[in-house]
DNA sequence: TCATTTCCCATGATATCCCATAATATCCCA
DNA sequence: TGGGATATTATGGGATATCATGGGAAATGA
């Protein structure tokens, strides 16, 4: 099962180019996925990830009532999600609005959470992890149960 | 599987000329598809999509009582349809009841959701943008952990 | 005829390709 | 186990291709 873990700080140069970490490169090389680019709903921050997540949105719109605020909502994360293509040498060209949106100049934190990653400004996210440190601290894990529980993952090995 | 994902934001020339977004126009070459516009039932602004969803329609309304308003509102949506020429630029005429529903006048606005797209006025349409960042903030995402279709899949990384 | 629309070419901006390089990580073999 | 050789990675720059856009001229059609 490969996931996206780790952070990873990496600079933006003159044009704009932003290489991809290669753990995160490997990842999609090795599912052959295209790497999806898209504008967190919640957070001032780029949101990483393969075609799959893309399809579950889709498909739900399909499936769910045209007029409703939840359509409008997925059709927005849609809207400003992109296929990025990588060059030879494994970067991306992040576009006005991405850059705006995550308030980018000139380095990006990469951010692994598994089946996907986000993009940060650097300082941001150091902000929000020691933040989320402190939180832990004062209130408590969330429950998390490592027994691990659902049947069936049809997962190849890995680790 | 190739959607209309993205926004792009382009000029409406003296002429009324207006480029195609070059990855749609891919996406329909691929496809060897025409392309059809028509205006949206719910919003003001101008669908686009290929054939296909043109016949979904179609077949909805075969399968319906003829005599039902939803009927009646599903033709509306019919003959307002229409097959868009390229020029040689990949670039539409819109004619002037198009430019008149949308309200379009020097530039547009393509929001890419899925299998089909719209023509926006832009600032229009960076109104509803915020809107639904705004609803997703206080409300939360969508739950769209239903579909668990795809073998990989699963929780969101929705930060 | 006159008003469009379509074709063709020009152009500036920008993305993409290809090559170079320095730093680091990995390998190999003694 | 060490240490030099080799591969990988991140980064940068110049050249080339693509794209959006604009305008003149030919074609269409009412």
């Amino acid at each position: 099962m490969d996931l996206f873990l780790s952070t990873f700080e990496h600079r933006i140069d003159k044009k704009g180019r932003l290489s991809v970490p290669a753990p995160f490169r490997s990842v999609l090389e090795r599912r052959r996925d295209p790497l999806y680019l898209f504008k967190s709903l919640t957070e001032p921050c780029l949101e990483g990830c393969g075609p799959e997540r893309i399809g579950q949105i889709v498909d739900a719109i399909d499936s769910m009532d045209s007029l409703s605020a939840e359509v409008a909502t997925l059709q927005t994360m849609l809207s400003s999600a992109q296929e990025m293509k990588l060059d030879s040498e494994g970067r991306i060209m992040l576009n006005a609005d991405f850059m705006a949106f995550a308030e980018l100049n000139d380095a990006a934190l990469y951010a692994g959470i598994g089946r996907s990653f986000q993009i940060w400004l650097p300082d941001r996210y150091r902000g929000r992890e020691a933040e989320a440190r402190a939180r832990a601290k004062t209130e408590g894990l969330p429950s998390l149960r490592l027994g691990r529980t659902s049947p069936t993952s049809s997962d190849n090995g890995g680790s």
